[in-house]
DNA sequence: ATGGTGGTACCACCA
């Protein structure tokens, strides 16, 4: 007997702005888990009501302003942290849960502002820590789904520019090195796995108008472990929630696993 | 060279 497990990651920018986008896309697509990133909102502000009304569990960890994240899922999440072990950070922006046997971690990799930065260096060792408790976790699971916005364009095919990018922040080899740890310990790139249009993206910035000139990056990925990779059937960007009224600058992108 | 938030009625910070 099989199992479609659909799971998908979208950057909001602000929930308290965004929450209709959001219900109004859970409607026609009624993804099992759901992980957002930029909620910008305390926990109590959280509109968990809303979300439960619309068939969802959910957790959450926000802060004021800035960051935050959210799992919502239609099963219950199980084991769910927010502050794994070593990575000491007052910033909202890490939530796991296990849903259907699934390990999902849900993660909105720091910015950096600019190669040099010190926000930069903050994002490198971030990564590094992050990277060691995933690693932690990916040996007690079989089945794991790391996700979220990355913040790093994997590679040239990712970026509408690659040369004006070239090194910069977002594409930077430091940065890519550390996405390549996740994929030496067998994550895939799930969106990959599969014939794509070219010059797909998921984040184009408001200005300039990037999104109707396609001048985007794809920096939001659904990476899948070894076992669970070899199980997605489909891994899409959904660009439909951009062009809607006053939308994210991310669009939601969604894998689809038999399991 | 836009948009979100939050402190103050325009400006700072972040993406």
């Amino acid at each position: 007997m099989s199992n479609n497990i659909s799971i998908a990651s979208w950057n909001v920018n602000s929930l308290n702005v965004r929450l209709p986008h959001v219900l109004q896309w859970l409607e026609t697509n009624p993804v099992d888990v759901l992980g957002l990133q930029e909620t910008k909102m305390t926990d109590e502000k959280f509109p968990a009501d809303a979300i439960r009304d619309a068939g969802y569990q959910v957790a959450f960890s926000g802060q004021p302003t800035y960051n935050g994240v959210a799992l919502l899922s239609k099963a219950p999440a199980e084991d769910i942290i927010t502050d794994p072990p070593n990575v000491t950070d007052e910033h909202r922006r890490i939530i796991a849960g296990t849903v259907n046997g699934i390990r999902v971690i849900n993660l909105y990799v720091v910015n950096g502002k600019a190669v040099g930065d010190e926000k930069y260096d903050y994002k490198l060792d971030w990564l590094k820590r992050v990277n060691n408790w995933i690693e932690d976790e990916t040996a007690r699971h079989d089945k794991l789904v790391v996700m979220g916005d990355f913040n790093i364009a994997p590679a040239d095919a990712d970026i509408h520019d690659p040369d004006a990018w070239r090194d910069q922040i977002l594409c930077s080899k430091p940065e890519r090195a550390a996405l390549q740890r996740l994929l030496d310990m067998g994550y895939v790139d799930t969106f990959r796995q599969f014939d794509q249009e070219a010059e797909t993206y998921s984040w184009w910035d408001y200005r300039q108008a990037a999104f109707r000139r396609n001048m985007g990056l794809r920096i939001d990925l659904v990476l899948a472990s070894t076992a669970l990779a070899a199980q997605c059937s489909s891994s899409i960007v959904d660009k439909e929630p951009r062009r809607w009224e006053r939308p994210s600058d991310h669009a939601p992108v969604v894998a689809e696993f038999a399991v």
